[in-house]
DNA sequence: TAAAGTATGTGAACGGCGTTCACCGTAAAC
DNA sequence: GTTTACGGTGAACGCCGTTCACATACTTTA
């Protein structure tokens, strides 16, 4: 079942994963992100690309996709390095994990999670469905909860556009397999996510005091006041030390 | 003191105000902001425009400017539709009509809230220190706290860090003539400014479940559970039903 | 094995972009 | 009334995304 790839199919695929690389390798090297660029370094023409991407947006779209991917790596690996019964720890080596990278490769966090959806229609919708970094968050998080359950709000109490993004999640989640009447933890995912975002958008963005960028006191206290929700509120002194050694570490 | 202004400098800032004008309209039109294409409607042609702005990103910082400017005069409008006393009212007012604005606007909400600062030291900053939206908003908070007294973080108790942003504060706030030891009002409105630029920014960007950002429902969360902390607890349920007749209204 | 077909790349070109530079009139300043 | 500085032009440069007709090499099929 391995072997039905013909060559022409590995060669394309090859072509793919060269496009990427090269084009991550300008961003990480503070260029733009062109197609001119990436076809230029490939030692192609630009049409030549349009044998795989059919616009510029696109391209935008598979490398955002690709960060993603490398970047949830990192996270997972943050994780990792902690016991694998230390939910709580692992979630949260993840999240600072995450807004560290954020802050060390604006131009990446740009382009994966701060770049506006045009149409509902495209394939962005689809590709943010099986967003990597969703997964990751999503699995700690159910990980966690199977581990100390917490409360969730019940199915009943949520409001009806919200019952139904949790009953029929299109955004990043793993929980096809999560019993109906604790689907209340995707809403707990969707707040924690949101409060996460913000703190380290306007981090990014610079829109905030510099000295508390700098000194992460928001982010500390955006995790420290999510904890409770999640059960974590005697472990949270132990998560906070965590959390201020691996900004400490920059 | 009114006429020092020269002929030559009415006219230069009548040519300012005609960019800025015309970079909106552009905006509004849906097409992108460019250096010729403002040149072209202005009868101009493009190297004229560099008599005015040193560069392209310089127009953009000036329309951010302007854009943050004038959608604040909206969100003071809608806090001005209620009584002058009704504090609480005019604060979440004005927070809805900012969310609501920026879906509706989601290119100038780009522009003006979520363009990266590169570099610290430029005229940016000094913008951003005198941003009209975060001064509508801190006025209001203020209001209101100087109502209700609601209780704020001792200044002993904040992190350095914080300390030192509140007590000198960068960033948009008119709090100079605001006691020292009440400063930890202003740390209160940077948490709630982190969680309203969450949820909003989230929501123009598209990434969260489109049932979710059609509803409101994690925008009227958000604010709900920001509430208790400014003293709005008792009355948090007539401020969601504003909230959802805002949103209704589209 | 030869022909047909398809996938992949090229070269030239188009229009648009930000930006620079030499140049020029005209309005203000002395 | 001369000088000076301001505001504007036209041409050009080097980027950009995109298109199209064309060539080449690999696969498939007869």
């Amino acid at each position: 079942m391995t072997q039905v790839q013909t060559r022409r199919e590995r060669q394309r695929e090859a072509t793919y994963d060269e496009i990427t690389r090269v084009s991550r390798e300008l961003l990480a090297e503070g260029a733009e992100l062109s197609l001119r660029a990436v076809a230029g370094r490939m030692g192609m023409t630009p049409p030549a690309l349009y044998r795989y991407v059919s616009s510029y947006q696109e391209l935008v779209d598979l490398v955002a996709f690709e960060i993603d991917k490398a970047a949830t790596e990192t996270f997972a690996a943050a994780a990792d390095r902690l016991p694998a019964d230390d939910h709580a720890g692992r979630l949260v080596a993840s999240v600072t994990e995450f807004r560290m990278w954020a802050l060390g490769n604006p131009r990446e966090f740009t382009l994966a999670f701060a770049n506006p959806i045009a149409d509902v229609r495209c394939m962005r919708r689809e590709m943010l469905t099986i967003s990597n970094s969703g997964h990751l968050m999503t699995g700690q998080m159910r990980a966690l909860w199977e581990h100390n359950h917490h409360p969730i709000p019940r199915l009943e109490d949520l409001p009806p556009a919200v019952r139904e993004s949790v009953t029929d999640p299109l955004i990043p989640a793993k929980v096809d397999d999560l019993a109906l009447e604790d689907r209340g933890l995707v809403w707990l995912f969707q707040q924690g996510w949101t409060t996460l975002y913000g703190v380290v958008a306007l981090e990014v963005f610079g829109h905030m005091d510099p000295r508390i960028i700098e000194s992460g006191e928001m982010f500390v206290h955006v995790v420290r006041e999510f904890a409770p929700k999640i059960g974590l509120a005697e472990d949270i002194d132990r998560l906070e030390a965590m959390i201020r050694e691996r900004i400490a570490r920059r």
